[in-house]
DNA sequence: CCTTAAATGCGAATCGTTTGCATTTTTGTC
DNA sequence: GACAAAAATGCAAACGATTCGCATTTAAGG
């Protein structure tokens, strides 16, 4: 993502554009899976960044009210993790063994939620959906 | 869940029978929705049964280990929640707002699991599908 | 530049969960 | 039943991700 295209989103959503902001943004934007707040703290470290962890909590909370990113589910170590909310609803899978998350293409899920629609009559706002398995490497050696 | 069964169940799995535990057991088999470990402690004190939180913990651990019961994703209040492992395998809506629990009849997503088996080498052990919206009580004012 | 509201850093608090350790209970054997 | 060994429990303290209060800094707009 560029400067030019972030500097319009802070504009667009109304909140202030600063330096800790658009490092975020970048990060989650180039990163092929959801990163804790950990993560990106760690990140934004190593581009000798210097930053609180709780200015990251709170851009989180700000960019989730804004639509900006999702917060997914923790997977089994209670810790969420963030992505960018992309043009494209998207799922991951994620390796038991080595915790590497791979993308899933697509998305079966809109034909079941007008189901379940039905069926309960609740008004549906989202869905989580989380697959684990082994993947390529780990999946020789389970243990 | 009978006196009997429950007895049977912990002998075969090869752990020690005690009245907490089959107490605990008793209060998982008759929810019908994953409830966490603040609110089997609580339901266990309103039936007079004096016991520690992290017995109910350490339960909880044990009756995973064993493939008792199965561990649920936090929803959004990063709580963990607990249901019995019963033959059918079952996926719930969550009101956001008032956070009922309903369960819902089928599981669509075998099919599926097959085909993200092919695209991504994983091989698949489980999968966590959590769906969110208005119940028919709190849709009418969704503030 | 100047004002105001928002953002940040820092440290302390929160809260669900885990752990260490002493005590109690279960289980199997005599 | 009594006994020993292993497992389970209670209790209090520790842990760790996240949140909060508050003083300070920074961005935005006139």
């Amino acid at each position: 993502m560029k400067d030019k295209d972030i500097n319009q989103m802070f504009l667009s959503i109304g909140i202030k554009n600063t330096k800790h902001r658009r490092d975020i943004i970048k990060i989650l934007d180039a990163s092929n899976k959801p990163l804790s707040v950990e993560e990106i703290y760690l990140l934004l470290k190593e581009n000798n960044s210097s930053i609180n962890l709780s200015t990251v909590y709170r851009t989180m909370e700000k960019l989730i009210e804004k639509n900006i990113i999702i917060q997914n589910n923790p997977f089994n170590d209670n810790i969420y993790r963030y992505q960018m909310c992309k043009d494209k609803h998207r799922h991951h899978i994620v390796c038991i063994k080595c915790s590497k998350i791979v993308e899933i293409e697509e998305c079966p899920f809109k034909d079941f939620e007008d189901k379940i629609k039905k069926e309960t009559g609740f008004d549906i706002e989202n869905h989580k959906f989380e697959i684990y398995g082994y993947c390529n490497n780990c999946k020789k050696n389970k243990e």
